[in-house]
DNA sequence: GGGCTGACCGGGT
DNA sequence: GACCCGGCCAGCC
C-alpha cells in the first residue's frame, strides 16, 4: 500500500508519536523528495480520516492550516498543546525540541 | 500534452 | 524578525 507517495506520507504522519511534530520538508525528505514539501501538503489536503495531520507543521514551526477555533486559536496549535507541545507568543514551537525524525522516542 | 494550483522551503531584502 | 521571489513536485482542468 505504501507504493504511492501519498500512502507513505499517511503512514509516516500516522507514525508520529503524541507530543512530537514533523515539518513538511522533513517528511518529503524522508520520502525521497527533498523539495517536495508542496506534494506533502497536497496529501494532507486530502484530510483522510484518522490521520493526525495536526502533527505536521511548516519549517517555521507554526500552523500552515487556516482552520482556527472560535477563540482565534489555530486548530492545529490547540490540538498539539493538548499533547503537551508548548507554543510561544509568536505562535511558533521549538522545532529542535519537538521535531521527530522517525527515530524511537528518547 | 500543456498549464495552473497548492496546508512548502530557502535565501535575500 | 517579517515580507518577497524563485524553485520543486504531484494532482487536476
Amino acid at each position: 500500500m505504501n507504493d504511492d507517495f501519498f500512502g507513505r506520507v499517511y503512514e509516516l504522519v500516522a507514525a508520529i508519536p503524541p507530543g512530537r511534530i514533523m515539518t513538511y520538508g522533513d517528511i518529503a525528505l524522508r520520502l525521497g523528495r527533498p523539495h517536495g514539501g508542496r506534494t506533502v501538503g497536497w496529501a494532507m489536503r486530502h484530510c483522510p480520516a484518522g490521520l493526525p495531520w495536526y502533527r505536521v507543521v511548516n519549517s517555521r514551526g507554526a500552523s500552515s492550516v487556516a482552520a482556527r477555533l472560535p477563540d482565534g486559536t489555530p486548530m492545529q496549535q490547540a490540538l498539539l498543546e493538548e499533547e503537551g507541545v508548548v507554543f510561544d507568543a509568536t505562535g511558533r514551537l521549538d522545532l529542535a525540541r519537538y521535531s521527530w525524525t522517525g527515530a524511537p522516542d528518547a
